[in-house]
RNA sequence: GCCCCCCUAGCUCAGUCGGUAGAGCGUUUCCAUGGUAAGGAAAAGGUCACCAGUUCGAUUCUGGUGGGGGGCUCCA
């Protein structure tokens, strides 16, 4: 046999030429797949002098990719398995799995899944050899004319998106055999690869869920059966990521929502219409209250408008043509009647508003504006409403009736740079005074193919926008032709303390609305000139906020934005009305403190009072009463005895006035 | 809007292969007076989401409506 040159993982070797990757990296289990002059290859390849090899383990991140996407195959496998008649869409990896779409004969329900992972358990104990064959399209088409999805694909090959190139992109047709025991192939399914070498190399996997979705992601196209699934290097690390599902979900808003007795949604009202509860008000008008403040302090003026509006407004706006969709159907007024029920005297329409701005307009215009006056910031916690798709709507973070902290800003266009840099450190100093801090920014750019205004408006607007995301110093994210078509924008994305990421606030520039309602300002030279307009949203929408910092802080908020920020706790009723005093002084301080006189054992209100996640804990016995002090308990559990009532007054305002968390 | 799943006490959930229901927590009352995450007892509390259909009889089966969940699509 004669031997070849290559590099492996940077080193020159000489090995026999029917060496492959899999011989090469045998000893190293953590080798899944390789890279082969720098494309991604199954480990099965054929080698030729002079490659250039690289081994990839499974635990990164084009490795975990493989493995999900193996994974996913195993899956598909399985389903036929037990489910004979079933037709396969696409499987790619994505974000922590996997998903594979499927046109069964009938939707799977969860006994199902339980049915799937036991045969895909079989089928990576069979430890089947992923092995990748070159076919051509008359062949393929032949060999999978039982598969209308996949020969679908293969009409569309080189063309496909980023999910469909999973299995028909690069230049060859390909298909992977699954290869039994004896070598015979098992299964077969369209795909370009790479693979795991076998199907033994799943180490650990779990189906998590089926969902519908449309073939394709087009709501006109078929609704394919889809099953989610993920896969990790280990057990280990599968136990991990379940856990890390099992946290977001003791985090959502919507069961905090309940357990803290913060809001709720009554069927009577409607769907994605919430009411507060006095906790949730609180924590709200906390929220509210310190931004009205920040916004003081940055020159807003504060306006107010209806929730009513006639057509007339939203059809000057434009939203009557573009968005009524989004907006709850009209209310008609003083319509007359005939007898038999044609209309005599059309009535006058009225709408919920889904938007603040054309209001705000209407003040701009409400007289005569000069350029002394600007930039104008006009802001409204602005209450809309919206028909969002039923399927679309979740908790507090998307519904229906929500409050915007709405601002609209007039400029000139020389102020805009300044104006669009100063609202950016606003926003996101803003944010952090609510103890998000680890941002990223996401600039949108034009759609030339939708989009009103000048070629040069549009360019000074990104360009501005684009200074004022580099002078933040953050990751700024390039959403190229992502824009509304009416002008570019900013998002600040958050990550939440569990790494989440959050769209937060938009900083919108507007060539349209300004036309649409032709406002205008005198300019220093007495000529008119239309503003530039700017719509920004700090939080989006308060309730959705509400939700993130919910589910941010795991419903233990800091002091300042805490419903009940103190209870007291009388070791015995002996000391009530010694505690009761203390109660008294801190709710005289301003502090939310209450005390828990309830005929529970102390043990008992400690537990409650930690269930409701209160920051402060305020216990006293007799040492305390003998010595005119209180013990704290916090949060945490630690605990600080003998504390004189001044200094935990004290204590517990500073952490309030600085906002920090405890 | 589309597909699948769900709706039983204030909350979290059992249960009834069709004969109108249970637990724990919570609530109320009583007893206990207790130093850091559940003291004890009793009581109250349900048109089994709603409306139809099938049936001698429906919380249970079927259909529809409303609400919720998971996705898809959408989120200007």
């Amino acid at each position: 046999m004669s031997l070849i040159n290559v590099t492996v993982d940077g080193a020159q070797r000489s090995v026999e030429a029917d060496q492959r990757p899999t011989q090469i990296f045998a000893e190293d289990k953590e080798i899944v797949v390789c890279k082969i002059n720098g494309a991604l290859k199954d480990l099965w390849t054929d080698l030729v002098d002079g490659d250039v090899v690289e081994g990839i383990s499974i635990s990164s991140p084009e490795g975990l990719s493989v493995l999900r996407h193996s994974t996913a195959h195993v899956m598909a496998q399985a389903v036929q398995q037990v489910f004979a008649q079933t037709r396969l869409g696409i499987g790619p990896p994505i974000t922590d799995g996997f998903y594979y779409d499927f046109d069964p004969q009938n939707p799977f329900n969860p006994d199902d899944l339980e049915k799937i992972e036991s045969a895909m358990r079989k089928i990576v104990k069979d430890g089947q050899r992923f092995k990748r064959r070159v076919t051509t399209e008359a062949d393929a088409l032949k060999e999978l004319a039982h598969e209308p999805y996949k020969c679908e694909l293969i009409g569309i090959k080189g063309g496909g998106t980023d999910e469909t190139s999973v299995e028909v992109g690069g230049t060859e047709l390909t298909i992977y055999d699954n290869l039994g025991r004896d070598g015979q192939p098992v299964w077969s399914d369209l795909c370009r690869g790479p693979h795991l070498p076998s199907t033994k190399h799943i180490p650990a996997f779990k189906l998590m869920r089926s969902a519908a979705a449309y073939w394709r992601g087009s709501e006109k196209n078929p609704m394919l059966q889809r099953i989610y699934g993920t896969a990790w290097p280990s057990q280990d690390e599968l136990n991990a990521y379940l856990e890390l599902l099992a946290e977001a979900e003791k985090r959502d808003h919507r069961r905090l929502g309940q357990e803290l007795d913060l809001f709720s949604f009554p069927e009577e009202i409607g769907s994605g219409l919430a009411v507060f509860h006095p906790k949730g008000g609180i924590i709200r008008r906390a929220m509210e209250d310190y931004s009205r403040k920040r916004h003081e302090e940055e020159n807003y003026d504060f306006v107010y408008s209806p929730h009513l509006t006639k057509a007339a407004l939203f059809q000057k706006s434009g939203h009557l043509d573009w968005y009524s969709e989004g907006m709850y159907p009209p209310m008609i007024l003083d319509e007359e009647l005939h007898a038999d029920g044609t209309v005599r005297r059309a009535g006058q329409q009225y709408y919920m508003k889904p938007m603040n701005c054309p209001f705000h307009n209407l003040i701009f215009q409400s007289r005569q504006r000069s350029y002394r006056e600007l930039p104008l910031r006009l802001f409204e916690f602005g209450t809309v409403y919206r028909y969002e798709k039923s399927g679309v709507l979740h908790g507090i973070t998307r519904a229906r009736g929500f409050t915007q902290d709405d601002a609209h800003i007039y400029c000139t266009k020389e102020q805009m740079p300044a104006e669009l840099d100063s609202l950016l450190t606003f926003v996101l100093n803003l944010l952090r005074d609510y103890g998000l801090q680890d941002f990223y920014l996401e600039l949108s750019t034009r759609n030339p193919e939708k989009s009103v205004g000048e070629d040069s408006d549009w360019e000074e607007a990104t360009e501005a926008l684009r200074k004022a995301a580099l002078a933040q110093g953050l990751e700024t994210v390039l959403d190229e032709g992502g824009a509304a078509f009416y002008g570019p924008k900013i998002s600040v994305q958050a990550k939440d303390a569990i790494g989440r990421t959050w769209q937060m606030s938009t900083i919108q520039v507007d060539f349209q609305l300004p036309q649409r309602f032709e406002l205008e300002f005198a300019a220093a030279d007495g000529s008119r000139q239309r503003p530039v307009m700017i719509h920004r949203a700090l939080f989006g929408s308060i309730e959705r906020f509400f939700g993130v910092l919910t589910e941010h802080y795991s419903g233990a908020f800091p002091p300042w934005l805490a419903p009940v920020q103190v209870v007291g706790i009388p070791v015995a009723e002996a000391f009530a009305d010694y505690l009761s005093d203390a109660i008294k002084k801190m709710k005289a301080a301003g502090i939310r403190a209450e005390l828990d006189s309830s005929d529970d054992r102390m043990q008992k209100k400690v537990r409650n009072a930690q269930m409701q996640k209160v920051p402060y804990m305020i216990i006293a016995g007799e040492e305390d009463m003998n010595s005119g002090a209180v013990s704290f308990r916090y949060r945490n559990g630690e605990q600080k005895n003998g504390v004189p009532i001044a200094d935990a007054i004290a204590e517990i305002l500073a952490t309030i006035s600085q906002r920090t968390q405890v």
